[in-house]
DNA sequence: CTTGTTAGTGGACATCGTCCACAAAATCGG
DNA sequence: CCGATTTTGTGGACGATGTCCACTAACAAG
């Protein structure tokens, strides 16, 4: 259950009653446990549950102290936006991790693409509501660009689509992907992957079977093969 | 600005005042236009702007009259979400009816894909609110099934899969398409156009110059091609 | 210690979804 | 044609949410 709640005793150990414990917080504690908040009420409940006197009240803080680190509820939204994202990221660079082999393997690039997608699938499956939230940015968040990363947070680590690039570009090194078709062939990728993602999560496909899911699974594979070469 | 708001005036002529023009509008109308309001406001901002009480406040009603035709505001919203889908059906209908050529012939199976992708894609982008809208369903949906359509509302026309599906199965009669990757190729296909559709629609390659989507689209378009054979 | 800034409090408001009791219009059995 | 019954809309209310304003305690610098 994993409380985000900050503790509201007092230093020395009491729980503050009379005194009032105002301001015993860490310097950016309160919109780092907003942000946490957020984010459990995301996994729970996608980006429309995450509603900021909810994420005030189990920061244990009233609702306006909010309004000192963002500007609106549209702004806390779009950090804990950011936030799954990250984790999305950090799920597919573990994914992609655990695949053993050299760089200039073949069969070892080839399940590289595959651990991208399946740690992409598998994000999605297990966790809709942070899957929903990462892609719900309220309005703009900088995206696309090699090299972005201009976001404030902590080292945002490589993002979905630069980790497809790398191992696409491992692919085409190791000669399974010729130079011709390695151009732009992120995009169909990633769309596959994400639309299939949506389709089975929250989309129409949401409650087919598990053998029929698994057999889309297999076609979809096959067909991303297919597109290869 | 296609008002939605019934008149309400009485049967007269003239505007209904102190004796109270209630209840003079034809039966079912009340929910007809709940619907088709939320289906304005669905287009003007999505899902999420679907507000009962604007709704009703289109349709000249007071906010609890909604109540004796949806349980809820998820049920209303449901009803319009349907239309939504209903209409991205009769866009992807219109562009693929728009595609000349004989049942037999390979090359208008080839180009009839081709026009339900790009009508798809164009749904999408033109109307990204009744285009988000048509996957938002709140909760339970009914679909997959060939055969599905046991929604109330008027013949709900051929949903998205199952045109994607007749035109697969003439690219199959044609000859274009094996028998053996025939089977399941609707759902990679389809997730590669809804990917990309979402992904470039609100998702983060959102704001990608013209330029670079055509290109994008391209070579989605190529890899489709690749699929097939 | 004074002073200015930062960060939280308290109270209020409009809006939203929803509930309850009531009344009028439409419908229907005789 | 009439009276009972069911539909369908009205009025008023409640709790919850996002947001605004004025106020004040805590902290940092001089």
């Amino acid at each position: 259950m994993l409380s985000t709640k900050l503790s509201s005793v007092t230093s020395d150990g009491s729980a503050g009653e009379a005194t009032e414990a105002r301001r015993r917080r860490p310097r950016g504690a309160v919109r780092e446990g907003l942000v946490a908040a957020g984010l459990e009420l995301a996994r729970a409940g996608g980006p429309d549950a995450v509603v900021l006197r909810e994420a005030v009240r189990m920061v244990g803080v009233v609702p306006n102290a909010a309004y000192r680190h963002f500007a609106n509820r549209d702004e806390l939204l779009a950090a804990v936006c950011t936030a799954a994202m990250r984790e999305l990221a950090a799920r597919m660079a573990a994914g992609v991790g655990r695949v053993r082999g050299q760089r200039g393997d073949p069969a070892a690039a080839r399940r590289r693409l595959q651990a991208i997608g399946r740690a992409y699938l598998d994000f999605a499956r297990a966790e809709p509501g942070l899957f929903a939230t990462a892609f719900a940015v309220p309005h703009q968040h900088a995206y696309g660009a090699p090299g972005a990363g201009a976001d404030g947070g902590a080292e945002p680590g490589p993002l979905p689509l630069d980790q497809l690039r790398a191992v696409l570009d491992e692919l085409a090194d190791a000669g399974v992907l010729s130079r011709r078709r390695r151009a732009g062939i992120e995009y169909p990728i990633w769309s596959v992957v994400h639309g299939l993602a949506v389709l089975t999560g929250q989309g129409p496909l949401r409650d087919a079977p598990d053998a029929t899911r698994r057999h889309i699974e297999e076609v979809t594979s096959a067909f991303i093969e297919a597109g290869l070469s």
